[in-house]
DNA sequence: GATGCAGATGCAACCACTTGCATTTGCACC
DNA sequence: GGTGCAAATGCAAGTGGTTGCATCTGCATC
C-alpha cells in the first residue's frame, strides 16, 4: 500500500523508528474520514491488527501529536478525537445542544493569534480549536 | 459562614437540593484560589468533611457546571480544572512548555464570537477558553 | 550477517472518572 | 409535626486512559 510507505517516510523523517504498530495506527487514521475517537482506532484495530497494544495505540497517538503529525482535540464528550494533519488548517464547532460539528475557516482566528503574539508575547498554537456553543437550527428550535 | 448561606441561595435559585454536601463542595471552590482540579478538591473535602464521596462531588461539579456555576476546563494534564464563575469572564494561556498559566481579558474573544454569530449563526460560548501555545519566556529559553 | 543500544512494545497494575442501584434526605404539601 | 416523592447520596463495580517495568526490535555500525 502507497499509504503505508509514505507514512514509514513520515515517521523516519520525524526521528521516530518505523514499526509496524506504529505505520497500522497512523494508516487507521489517515483512511477513517475526518475525526475518529481513540477508543474506534482501537477497536478498527482489533480487526485487522490483533496484536497492536491499546497503550501502544495511546502513546503512538500522544507522539503524532507532539509532532504535529496529528490533531488531538477534547470534543467535549470525554474522549479525544484524533485527525490527520492535511494541508488545510481548520477549527470546529461544536453544538452543545445536539452535538453537531462543523468546520471552520482557519481565517477566523488568525486575527486573535497576532494581537496575542503583539500584546502578550504568548505564541498560540490556534492551528485547531474546538469551539462550544449552541448552532442556528438549535438555536431556531428553542 | 456567610458564604454557605449564600451558596445555599445560589443553588435554591437554579432549582437545585440544598445539601451540606454541595455546599461544602461549592464553598471549597469558592475558597481555593483560582483553579482546582477535582482530586484536589477531593483531597480537601476528605480532610475537612470526610463522609463526602468522591462520586458525588463529580455529579455536584457536573451539575454545577450544567448550571454555569463553575467553570470546567481541561488544562491539557489529563485533569479537569475548575473555577467558581465571577463576575470577571476571562481566558487562559496556558504554556506546552512549562504549563505556566496565564489569565487573559475576555475582550480578545469578543471580535471571534461577534464574527461567527454574524456569518455562521452560531452563538459561541466564549465564556472561559484555553488558549495552549508557548510562553514568552519559553520563547526566549529556545 | 552479527552486535549494541536507544527507543518501542506488551503486560499488568494503577488512576481518574462514570454508572447502576439501593438507600437516604430535602422539601413541598397537608 | 407527619407524609410522599423526586432528587441526591454512598457504595461498588465498571470504563477509558496512563504508567512502570521487563522484554523485544529497528536500525546504525562494524
Amino acid at each position: 500500500m502507497a499509504c503505508e510507505n509514505e507514512t514509514a517516510v513520515v515517521l523516519r523523517e520525524a526521528g521516530q523508528k518505523v514499526t509496524p504498530q506504529r505505520v497500522h495506527i497512523l494508516c487507521a487514521i489517515r483512511h477513517s474520514g475526518v475525526h475518529i475517537t481513540a477508543s474506534q482506532l482501537i477497536e478498527e484495530l482489533r480487526t485487522s491488527h490483533p496484536f497492536v497494544d491499546a497503550s501502544t495505540v495511546y502513546r503512538t497517538l500522544a507522539s503524532a501529536a507532539d509532532l504535529g503529525l496529528v490533531y488531538e482535540t477534547d470534543m467535549g464528550s470525554g474522549e479525544s478525537e484524533f485527525e490527520w494533519v492535511g494541508k488545510d488548517r481548520h477549527h470546529h464547532l461544536i453544538c452543545r445542544t445536539c452535538g453537531d460539528v462543523t468546520s471552520l475557516d482557519n481565517s477566523y482566528l488568525d486575527g486573535v493569534a497576532t494581537l496575542l503574539y503583539e500584546e502578550a508575547g504568548f505564541q498560540a498554537d490556534l492551528g485547531h480549536f474546538a469551539i462550544f456553543g449552541v448552532c442556528k437550527s438549535c438555536q431556531a428550535k428553542a
